[in-house]
DNA sequence: ACCTGAACACCGTTCAAGT
DNA sequence: ACCTGAACACCGTTCAAGT
């Protein structure tokens, strides 16, 4: 028998800052938002817990640090040089899809204060809809109106890997959300059950951008509407 | 001496499943959403926390419930026979004013899948927007993004009581959040910055009815056009 | 049937001790 | 300066034991 016994994972860089954000984001894609825990995290990192505060202040700050790093990705796939309603659907696409990939990061966005990524995300609708020539008194409104949308729409789609057991796609969750409200009472929930057959055959997407459409429509007729 | 010693904490009702939700409610908004622990609860309830499993299945049906009764107590003070634009306003606002007095409850109305207490706002909203003439194929699309405006930004304007040290009232909380804002890079941030004065200015019922008016503006725009 | 409360299996966070 | 890992002060949840 050669000494050569099985090596001990060998840690390859130092620890730093970075490093723990990029392992808290895998491991949040992995298993979850109930996945992040600093032993998990530093075991992934072939550490110790208590080494990680060494470098972040606490997992309220490393969640939304990870959040950061994700939407700043996002945003910076989308190109600035469209016209107004173009970029505001790839705006809204790049967040959509950035909170499907990563779920966790939508109740982050929603935090108060305001993390960065949502003000990020709020900056970028607001000059849009600067350029589309709302009124300064109008502006505020649209770009909260729009961003409010986009960020509650892109968590009610996000496919949450791990809710119900395997969730192979989305056509099934979309079945699945579609059978719950077929089978809500008939009388409390007339609305809700009609448009039940809706929510079955819609694309997400598709679905998602008929909604921005809807608020670009209310935000056009009230610019030029005398109130 | 007499013998009557200080008398410990008598339950005077069996407890219930009510009685357990609400004295849950009371704990959320008495100490937060960190406040509401089995063990905290069960001391209020003058009983073992593992009595609270023999009617409760565990914390997550508890905050959902809890939410069922705050947000069903708003919608039953909703008159039902406004017409359909103020009938989405007075919605709006019953829903805005629970978040504001409840604020943990807006965690739970974005859960996936959907709560009742959400399906209920969105029901509530979607037979108005029927009411409003709207066509079949637009309904959907109408109800959802309402329902998320009025949830998403109702969530951003309740006062957290417990965030930063002593938030005495809405205008320091205002304030606050602009000033935040102001301190914003300039070169990063250009529309923020902007719009941080109205922010501060701004009446919260006001701006939040003048976002669900521009919905209204984009439904009444986009069934009146051809496209 | 309902309640009790100790016990279990976790957490986030701290901190003396190491290098 | 940076890392280690045991220890602390909590959690939600379970369950044998009581009434």
């Amino acid at each position: 028998m050669p000494k050569a016994k099985a090596k001990p994972p060998r840690r390859e860089e130092a620890l730093s800052r970075e490093r723990i954000i990029d392992a808290a984001i895998e491991l949040l894609d992995d298993e979850g938002e109930d996945g992040l825990t600093f032993r998990a995290l530093a075991g992934r990192l072939v550490t110790g817990s208590g080494a990680l505060y060494w470098h972040i202040q606490n997992k309220d700050e490393l969640l939304i640090a990870a959040t950061d790093v994700v939407v700043d990705r996002a945003l910076a796939e989308v190109s600035h040089d469209a016209k107004p309603r173009k970029a505001i659907h790839a705006i809204a696409l790049g967040v959509f899809e950035t909170i499907d990939a990563h779920p966790w990061a939508a109740a982050q966005l929603v935090r108060i204060p305001s993390p960065m990524a949502m003000l990020k995300i709020f900056e970028r609708i607001g000059r849009q809809v600067e350029a589309l020539g709302v009124t300064r008194r109008r502006r505020f409104t649209a770009a909260t109106v729009l961003s409010s949308y986009i960020i509650g729409e892109s968590r009610q789609n996000a496919i949450n890997g791990r809710l119900s057991t395997p969730l192979p796609n989305r056509t099934e969750f979309l079945e699945q959300a579609a059978a719950r409200w077929q089978a809500l009472d008939a009388n409390e929930f007339p609305f809700t059950r009609n448009v039940a057959t809706q929510l079955q055959q819609h694309d997400d997407r598709v679905e998602f951008l008929a909604g921005i459409d809807l608020i670009l429509t209310g935000i056009a007729a009230s610019s030029t509407s005398s109130r």
